[in-house]
RNA sequence: GGCCGAGUGGUUCAGUCGGUUAGAACGCCGGCCUGUCACGCCGGAGGUCGAGGGUUCAAGUCCCUUCUCGGUCGCCA
């Protein structure tokens, strides 16, 4: 009996000829050319390999068998008559002496064709992952996952981080995202949750003296899903160093990504370290965004003082901005599309006027434009158009036509690159726009620049509160957040006053974060930690645009999963032991 | 939760101003075809036009309600 297979579909080469093999897989075609001549093509994980059939006999036994069945061929490797310069195997054929269907594919028709499955509606394709996964195409993205996350891996270790897995079930945070949670059996009334990420744990790992840590770690948050954003679940690289400080965190990643991206990415060009660094207000005010693309080499500028006692009602009194592309061609209907969609992204209008090849303004706004001051503002040549946005949402409107025009006017957008930027300086509070009064702006674990100082000083009223920074940090990547991270604030007195500026004291600490405040209280190192988002950066990697394309098995944007049918309902038993009562009205 | 878009054979889509029997491609079934590789050619089956209601002589098309999916905003320390 010969083994279950001697070769791989993806293996068989010339030199292979004259040999007895067997190769097993799925039937994906069976091209019939004539009564007794038809090509069968075999697939498995490594590729496909071409079945020529010769006889009436085996083509009945192949037009017996269902598209999609799994099979096994014997049969002796031959040199094709024709070859396909196309296909790595395309040199050879395998003459078949005997076939056998190793599982049988029971239906001739799919829910979609298996080489064409990004083409089918999503629905059908999360319902059908595993088929869906049968598609070369979408399983190389999860390939390119595995590879990404083993490279990962392999780099930390080499800059001498250790894995250490944290909990899964644990406690609900106070703060964030929404919890999912998971009721507890033998304490009635009380509930797990489902970490947001480990962030707690991984200070606790500094505070015990756990130098480096790093964990690709499953974080659970229960919002809304967006196009980069899958509901439910994701895996971040999530990192923490004892005695750190922003450019030790900086150089790690600085090192251990660019060659990663360089070799697992859609494009080969990575910007090298250092990446640029981007205070976050500055940000705002160049590009619209916190997240700027950086292969688009449009920056905004701020034009307020060119529309003062403008008749244009949307710009009276307002703050105006404005963002020139030069070497505009854009029809006037291209301009207006494209607007539209700006209006879309953004929730606020975008306006714009045109220089035309002479150099005089046209088009949209311009009549109340005055075209000397603008040309000297803007330094207008020919043929640029200007994008404006006014009012509260101004940044924002400018931010997404930057992204919008960017890449549709030419020479404004390098695309086959990775730009990686430092996003730095964060405002640690914001007046909270339900409260009104001052609230934490990210997150409270960060340590404000200047450390307590900072702190007392504000509290004398000699400096606003708002213009204190933390020492926080965004790593972001053509346009993708890829990561959130700071220098953590270890210690207690800091981190009491840093929340009494929010009106809350050493109590709401204490209860909010028992374990770290206790921790902090019996000598905790300087630390700093950062979590690249490993879906994201697949995705980026992998050159797609929603982040489903990159987990195996995702949630659709309701964070249902379709295949499994989740969340699903369970019986009364479970819930009765689990101390629940559901009083949700039955749908439907 | 708000806004925008979509929903038509198994899949992807077209369907004009409301007007004959709702079309195409791919897939499926049957036939032909001796070198295909997105094989080709001929024929066939397959539709409650998401659901419900309304307007009309007549609705895939117009109106209302609703469901589902996607995008986006809110949200995501």
């Amino acid at each position: 009996m010969m083994q279950s297979r001697t070769h791989t579909c993806g293996e068989l080469r010339l030199a292979n000829a004259g040999e007895q093999v067997k190769i097993v897989g799925w039937m994906e075609n069976l091209r019939e050319v004539g009564a007794s001549l038809g090509f069968v093509v075999v697939r498995d994980f490594y590729g496909t390999t071409q079945v020529v059939v010769e006889t009436e006999d085996m083509m009945r036994a192949f037009k017996a068998i269902n598209k999609e069945s799994t099979i096994s061929v014997e049969g002796v490797v031959r040199e094709r008559a024709s070859k396909n310069p196309k296909l790595p195997t395309g040199d050879i054929e395998v003459v078949p002496t005997k076939v056998e269907v190793l599982g049988r594919c029971r239906y001739n028709e799919l829910p979609f064709e298996i080489n064409r499955s990004r083409e089918a509606d999503e629905s059908a394709r999360l319902k059908y992952r595993y088929l869906d996964l049968r598609n070369p195409d979408v399983k190389k993205n999860i390939i390119l996952r595995c590879n990404v996350v083993s490279a990962l891996r392999r780099a930390m270790i080499e800059h001498g981080f250790l894995e250490i897995t944290t909990p899964i079930l644990t406690v609900s945070s106070p703060e964030g995202a929404r919890d999912y949670l998971v009721p507890s059996r033998k304490h009635p009334g009380k509930f797990y949750a489902l970490p947001q990420a480990p962030q707690q744990f991984k200070q606790l790992l500094m505070t015990s003296g756990f130098d480096r840590y790093f964990q690709i770690a499953p974080c659970f948050r229960d919002e809304d899903a967006r196009g980069d954003r899958s509901p439910g679940e994701f895996y971040q690289l999530d990192m923490e160093m004892a005695f750190a400080s922003q450019e030790d965190v900086f150089a790690v990643l600085e090192d251990v990504l660019p060659p990663i991206f360089a070799e697992y990415g859609a494009y080969n060009i990575a910007s090298s370290a250092p990446f640029r660094r981007i205070a976050y207000l500055d940000a705002l005010e160049t590009y619209g965004t916190d997240k700027p693309d950086l292969r688009i080499d449009l920056t905004a500028r701020d034009v307020t003082a060119l529309f003062e006692g403008t008749e244009f009602a949307p710009f009276q009194g307002q703050t105006v901005k404005a963002v020139p592309v030069s070497g505009c061609t854009l029809t006037r209907k291209q301009i207006d599309k494209l607007l539209a969609e700006v209006e879309v992204q953004s929730g606020a209008k975008g306006y714009w006027f045109k220089t035309d090849e002479t150099g005089a303004i046209a088009g949209g706004v311009a009549k109340f434009v005055d075209a000397d001051k603008a040309k000297a503002m803007l330094d207008l040549a020919p043929n640029t158009l200007v994008l404006l946005a006014a009012g509260p949402l101004a940044v924002k409107t400018i931010g997404v036509a930057i992204k919008t025009f960017g890449p549709a006017v030419p020479g404004h957008f390098d695309k086959e690159r990775y730009e990686f930027c430092w996003i730095t300086d964060f405002p640690m509070y914001e007046i909270g726009e339900e409260s009104g009064e001052l609230e934490f702006c990210h997150n409270p674990f960060s340590m404000p620049k200047g450390g307590l100082e900072t702190l007392l000083k504000a509290e004398r009223g000699e400096i606003d509160p708002l213009s204190i920074m933390a020492d926080q940090y965004d790593l972001v990547c053509n346009g993708v957040e890829l990561s959130s991270g700071a220098v953590r604030n270890h210690d207690p007195e800091i981190m009491v006053k840093a929340f009494e500026m929010v009106r809350l004291g050493e109590e709401d600490v204490k209860k909010k974060f028992p374990a770290m405040y206790n921790a902090f209280c019996y000598g905790a190192p300087p630390h700093a930690g950062i979590a690249p988002g490993v879906d994201r950066m697949v995705m980026l990697l992998a050159g797609v645009d929603t982040i489903r394309e990159v987990i195996p098995f995702p949630l659709n944007k309701n964070a249902q999963d379709l295949m499994m049918d989740a969340p699903s309902e369970v019986t009364q038993k479970q819930l009765d032991e689990l101390h629940i009562a559901v009083t949700a009205k039955e749908e439907e």
